[in-house]
DNA sequence: TGCGGAACCTCAAGCGCTTCAGGTCAACCC
DNA sequence: GGGTTGACCTGAAGCGCTTGAGGTTCCGCA
């Protein structure tokens, strides 16, 4: 097939050129790497220097996915463990599971930005002298606070 | 006042019921108090309990306000020291700017989270054989993670 | 061919917590 | 009065990174 021969030909990528494709922080790869989320990458022979096969690379981007949706470290080896042996149920649960959290975490960020709004029109009205601005700010913050409190 | 009164005389709080009120956890509590974020709390004479007074309180409330909406430590000392004297315009400039930041991040959440129901639905479709439906969540999915590298 | 700057390396420490281990203290039960 | 339970304590280690120090290697250009 064209596209995996297009893969197998690619040239080794840089930790810089990984870091920028996949948004993880060079630091960050390294960090993997020494935990052993994924595997010891290829070294060029006179530097030293990381260079990663087109294949790390192809993992490394679908981690950088699920990283960047808040999931976490355990749960990112449990899906490669599971890709390997091809769980469909045990993949859709993680990530239908990993989903539902990350919507409950939106409606929490919600109300959180309300609150920082409304605390800086307050201090904003204060900053003015506007005291009727402020007192409304101030009626309006405390049904929100006791909503945060709940969770 | 009576509200003042109120609070002057409400009796110190354990851990536990600032935890529960707060929604800091205990070791956070302990933890702002080490790096002296918020004051030494007093302690029970005879067990070295920790007794929360209704001030020390209704700091802790105020910083889990802030902390609940991202906001870093280092802006939660600055929120304290402005308070003290009252200025305005840096305390109306730390909401705003993380009321923005706040804004930013629901935008990407949401989109992950879209990430993460497809994937979901791509492993479902998977599990019942469905290759119709696992073609339509590929095709869907990839717009979604190139929107992601560009963070 | 030598030079300056960018890219890379490792190792160690820091951040903002959480978790764990091991022990004290107060209150209730039989 | 001994035993259990639960809340609390401290100190140390772990997590998932980031930051920084200090040193090497690569690369385009004079």
């Amino acid at each position: 097939m064209a596209a995996i021969d297009r893969v197998d030909d690619a040239p080794p990528l840089t930790i810089q050129e990984v870091s920028r494709l996949s948004g993880l922080s060079e630091p960050t790869l390294r960090y993997y790497e020494r935990i052993g989320l994924i595997d010891a990458v290829d070294r060029d022979g006179s530097s030293g220097h990381r260079r990663y096969s087109p294949a790390a690379v192809e993992t490394i981007e679908a981690l950088a996915c699920l990283r960047a949706t808040g999931v976490s470290v355990r749960d990112m080896r449990a899906y490669l463990r599971h890709l390997d042996i091809s769980d469909a149920t045990r993949l859709r649960e993680l990530f239908q599971c990993n989903a539902d959290r990350a919507a409950e975490e939106i409606e929490r960020m919600r109300v959180r930005t309300r609150y920082l709004q409304l605390k800086a029109d307050l201090w904003s009205a204060r900053e003015r002298g506007d005291t009727a601005a402020e007192r409304r700010a101030i009626t309006e913050i405390g049904p929100i606070t006791s909503e945060m409190r709940s969770w």
